[in-house]
RNA sequence: GGGUGUUUAGCUCAGUUGGUAGAGCGCUACCCUUACAAGGUAGAUGUCGGCGGUUCAAUCCCGUCAACACCCACCA
């Protein structure tokens, strides 16, 4: 029995096992989508020779092992899906690699909580030990984000799973980072970095987020006295707590105000130091006081001030950032901001503090911690970055962006393109494979422990380790078996055709991957890079825990209580709980019904657009996805319904090919090579602004809609039954053909219905069935012409019935007239679909215009009908023509027909207008000029038509 | 401060090698017609962000302004 409603949660998972069962995701699998080999002989297709141009090869943008599955993942992963079908129905051997990242400061910061939870102190235990913990912790829940890639339906092939802390991938990762360094593009220098207080550890410039305005803060103003003299300078800063870190005050050379001072020195309060006035020109004389305390262990500008100056450079903090043993002892130990405060107490004390005012100042925050990211001096790795940027940008050419717009920003970034600190002072990640001599300093790098290390003490390994985003940038190397050239998978699948991604990881990954790549292997990674859209809220926020708006992508596949959708948002607690609490409860008291996988992809696509954002509310899935797969069910429910009733005769003839077919079958065929064609070209082009629109006007519009119903009568005729069942499979298969790579489980299960009742012919699962081909079938244009006509006949008809405030099961006598013999053959010919669709109760040709019958014009036919009369009787003409009654003609009509009119003349007007302006005449495209020709001809024909049959009725 | 993107029906978005605009949702009215009420049918709605320019003709090309969003940048 085939229900009304798509059971999803059984079926979904039933067909998920299948196609892993049978490899369809492996790309060497045992089966072939290849168009050309009719039979399925699968020992010859195991032999056949793989070469590079046969594949299509993407890796998963590989989520932290922390992570679970969230919108953007949805998104991203039905794509990349979207796209790994599409191809492998095309006949490529489709290598489509999942994947997770270790996610150093991530997953550490878990496992500690977790230990945390458990009363355990990290610190309590050994580098090994806790390594240890977060590999039991991977182990346990690090699959858990793959799981739920597997139910949005995702095709990877899950024989291939990669983690970046895979021992062959940190391989890699030591191998690539020896080379660097042999290459000298690798170095150690004590710089100033980013500084994460809370991870303690530096981060990349990348890894910091800065609020647009900055965030609200104060200025303020401090006396410095004058060595020697009664005189103060009065220096402007946000950071008081910084000043024991000063070496200097300058000022600008051109600043008259302080000329005097250059070359004195002032006492530093608090700290009674005392430190030079220099003048250096990046000082701004407006900038508050234009005197500038220069705190160069502190501050990058600082930093570079100190350098030029040759000044001292004093850190003040530890890496807690609490005050450390340079500063005056009652400060020491406090945290940043507890000195601030405390600095100012004591300053205000000693009448030093002479002002304050409110501020915004840029901060940074560690896109992890959210800390407030202090610069600290200290020893770190880091990559030249220009000799790998210049390469790229001159084999940039070779890249495809999608949406285009990307290249612009792209070479923005490689031209000012800074050395990457990629060293990190965790634990959990690759552990820098260097070795560093204590006492002479000596470094060496090499893959394993370095002989002249073993059993020496002076020798200690380098205890940090590499960035995340240095194994990432790897990713498609070595997911692949690189740095060995020869492996089979790294000769077949690399470089990638297609990486499909975030927008803001653009920086993180995606050009570093090119970069390393390029040096690598002097070969780009990958050709096209699609960035998808972001998904915000309905009302275009981002989507984040702190705001309680997140949708859960399972809960949209599986459903969710009441209660489970009330939670993030208590969770949160944002200003609007209220409001979006309330919300909940009116809108989904009984919770939210799972809609699927196929739903929840199909809502993701159609509201795909090129623009950057897609705003999605949880009815989005209701209203765009479930009724759009239910749609789909239900039509293919029509005729699975009447195939199932076939006798084991009947069936044995359906070949699933068109046979003598009629205006309906190739009109559908029409619509549907059409579409094949939007399709292909969409993806082609990774534009999914409007494949959701093709779907839909294809299945709903064409299928359902119309074709569906023009061959009921067919399908309920004894003499055409089986072969309108047939063409209607032939063509449903087309259609689920085309659909699959969308919304794959519901039409596999349907493809499943049709061969299952079928089993005289050779099936094929639809994963692997040959994608349709665009412009393959021949139309007759002038079939597919009359079922437009007959759609026109039909919906005027119905419209006319409509504006006459007849209703829509009142059954209404039709007559019609034409002169001309083939209409008349036309009108005799749809008499059946007519009556059904339209809902009329006759037909009836009549050589006069019935009394009292209002007219609609279609072509050369004449249709009458005869209203029912005003006291509700009908008065319908009988055979022959003559009508009863005296027709009614409803207001509605009468205000639609007058404004028809007007809008006829107006055009009309128009074209007439433009048809008499000599300069368009002359100017304007020949082509252009005909066709508006033609238009006013038809246009003033059809008013003169009208008004002559306005003239008769009356 | 520099850059990118967006601005079309109430909402979300298509569109045009330049010839006075489309879809889905929502809304209104009617209809339980044996695939689907998670359905059907009909309908209303736009100075295509503002101002200039090019052109016979601009929603589309050019200039400019504005609003919104995002990215980059070391103003204490």
């Amino acid at each position: 029995m085939i229900d009304s409603k798509f059971d999803f949660k059984l079926i979904e998972k039933k067909i998920y096992d299948f196609w892993l069962e049978n490899d369809f995701f492996k790309p060497d699998g045992n089966y072939s989508t290849s168009r050309s080999s009719t039979d399925e002989n699968k020992g010859r297709e195991q032999t056949r020779e793989q070469s590079k141009e046969q594949t299509f090869s993407m890796v998963i943008p590989p989520p932290n092992v922390t992570g679970r599955l969230h919108m953007g993942h949805a998104l991203n992963n039905t794509i990349q899906d979207v796209v790994a079908r599409f191809k492998r129905m095309l006949g490529y051997r489709v290598l489509w690699l999942p994947g997770t990242d270790h996610a150093g400061i991530a997953t550490q910061t878990v496992v500690k909580k977790k230990l945390d939870s458990e009363n355990v102190d990290y610190r309590s235990l050994t580098r090994e030990e806790f390594v240890a913990e977060v590999w039991k912790w991977k182990k346990k829940y690090g699959g858990i984000i793959l799981e739920q890639i597997k139910s949005l339906g995702c095709s990877c092939d899950w024989s291939r799973v990669r983690f970046t802390m895979d021992e062959k991938l940190i391989a890699a990762v030591n191998h690539a980072f020896k080379r660097l360094y042999e290459d000298k593009l690798l170095y150690k220098g004590k710089r100033m970095v980013n500084w994460c207080p809370v991870d303690m550890t530096a981060l990349s410039d990348d890894e910091i987020e800065k609020q647009e305005k900055g965030e609200q803060g104060f200025l303020y103003d401090i006396k410095y006295p004058v060595v020697g003299s009664e005189a103060f300078v009065v220096v402007s800063t946000t950071r008081p707590e910084t000043l024991f870190g000063d070496t200097a005050v300058a000022v600008n050379p051109g600043d008259a105000r302080y000329r005097s001072l250059w070359g004195k020195r002032v006492l530093l309060p608090l700290a009674e130091r005392e430190v030079p006035i220099i003048s250096d020109e990046y000082v701004k004389m407006d900038f508050g006081t234009g005197c500038l305390k220069v705190t160069p262990a502190h501050d990058l500008n600082d930093f570079a001030l100190g350098k030029k100056h040759k000044l001292r450079s004093i850190t003040v903090m530890d890496e807690a950032a609490k005050m450390n043993e340079n500063v005056p002892r009652e400060f020491r130990g406090l945290d940043r901001y507890s000195c601030r405060k405390k600095v100012l107490q004591r300053l205000q004390e000693k009448n030093l503090l002479v002002g304050k005012t409110p501020k915004m100042i840029p901060l940074g925050r560690s896109y992890r911690s959210k800390a407030v990211i202090e610069y600290r001096l200290s020893d770190q790795w880091f990559i030249k970055m220009k000799p790998l940027a210049k390469k790229l940008m001159e084999n940039s050419a070779e890249l495809n962006f999608y949406p285009a717009f990307y290249r612009k920003i792209w070479f923005y970034w490689l031209e000012n393109i800074d050395d990457w600190c990629i060293s990190r002072q965790i634990w959990w990640g690759h552990q820098i494979p260097a070795w560093v001599n204590e006492k002479t300093h000596e470094v060496i790098v090499a893959l394993e422990e370095p002989a002249a290390a073993k059993g020496n003490g002076d020798w200690v390994r380098e205890a940090d380790v590499l960035d995340t985003w240095f194994s990432s940038a790897l990713w498609p190397l070595s997911t692949l078996g690189w740095p060995d050239g020869q492996a089979e998978d790294f000769k077949l699948y690399f470089p990638n055709d297609t990486i499909s991604t975030a927008k803001d990881i653009i920086f993180f990954w995606i050009a570093r991957m090119c970069l390393f790549s390029l040096y690598f292997e002097d070969r780009l990674p990958f050709k096209n890079i699609y960035f998808h859209p972001t998904v915000m809220d309905s009302k275009g926020r981002v989507m984040s825990k702190s705001k309680g708006n997140g949708i859960d992508p399972y809960q949209i596949i599986n459903g969710a209580t009441m209660e489970d959708l009330k939670k993030p948002i208590l969770d949160a607690k944002p200003n609007n709980q209220a409001e979006m609490i309330n919300e909940i409860e009116r809108k989904y008291s009984q919770g939210f019904t799972g809609v699927g996988a196929d739903a929840l992809r199909f809502t993701l696509i159609f509201l795909s657009s090129n623009k950057q954002f897609i705003n999605l509310s949880l009815d989005d899935f209701t209203r765009i996805g479930r009724r759009f797969t239910n749609k789909l069910w239900n039509a293919s429910r029509l005729l699975l319904l009447d195939l199932a009733k076939l006798s084991a005769e009947e069936a044995e003839r359906v070949s699933l090919t068109l046979q003598d077919p009629t205006e309906y079958d190739l009109w559908m065929d029409f619509h549907i090579s059409g579409a094949v064609q939007k399709i292909t070209a969409s993806l082609e082009k990774y534009d999914f602004s409007n494949l959701g629109e093709v779907y839909y006007g294809l299945i709903w519009n064409d299928f359902c809609d119309w074709y569906l119903e023009l061959i009921k009568n067919g399908l309920r005729n004894q003499e055409t039954k089986s072969r309108t069942l047939n063409n209607a499979l032939a063509l449903l298969k087309k259609i689920i053909v085309l659909a699959h790579p969308l919304i794959p489980f519901i039409t596999e299960e349907i493809n499943n219905f049709i061969f299952k009742k079928l089993p005289h012919l050779p099936s094929k699962p639809l994963i692997i069935t040959p994608f349709l081909t665009k412009g393959e079938e021949r139309h007759d244009q002038k079939l597919v012409q009359k079922v437009v006509l007959i759609k026109e006949v039909i919906a005027k008809l119905r419209a006319f019935k409509k504006h006459n405030a007849i209703r829509e099961n009142q059954k209404v006598d039709l007559f019609f007239r034409c002169s001309d013999s083939r209409w008349q053959a036309f009108v005799e010919e749809i008499k059946d679909n007519l009556l059904r669709i339209g809902y009329f109760k006759s037909l009836t040709s009549v050589a006069e215009k019935p009394k009292g019958a209002s007219l609609v014009l279609i072509e050369q036919i004449e249709f009458y009908l005869v209203f029912p009369r005003e006291d509700g009787g009908e008065a319908g003409g009988e055979a022959g023509g003559e009508a009863k009654g005296e027709a009614k003609r409803g207001p509605n009509d009468q205000a639609k027909q007058g404004r028809e009119l007007e809008r006829l003349s107006l055009r009309i007007a128009y074209l007439k207008k433009k048809l008499g302006n000599e300069n368009f005449l002359k100017k304007g495209n020949p082509q252009v000029v005909a066709s508006e020709r033609e238009k006013l001809i038809s246009l003033e024909e059809k008013l003169r038509k009208i008004a002559q049959l306005n003239k008769e009725m009356k």
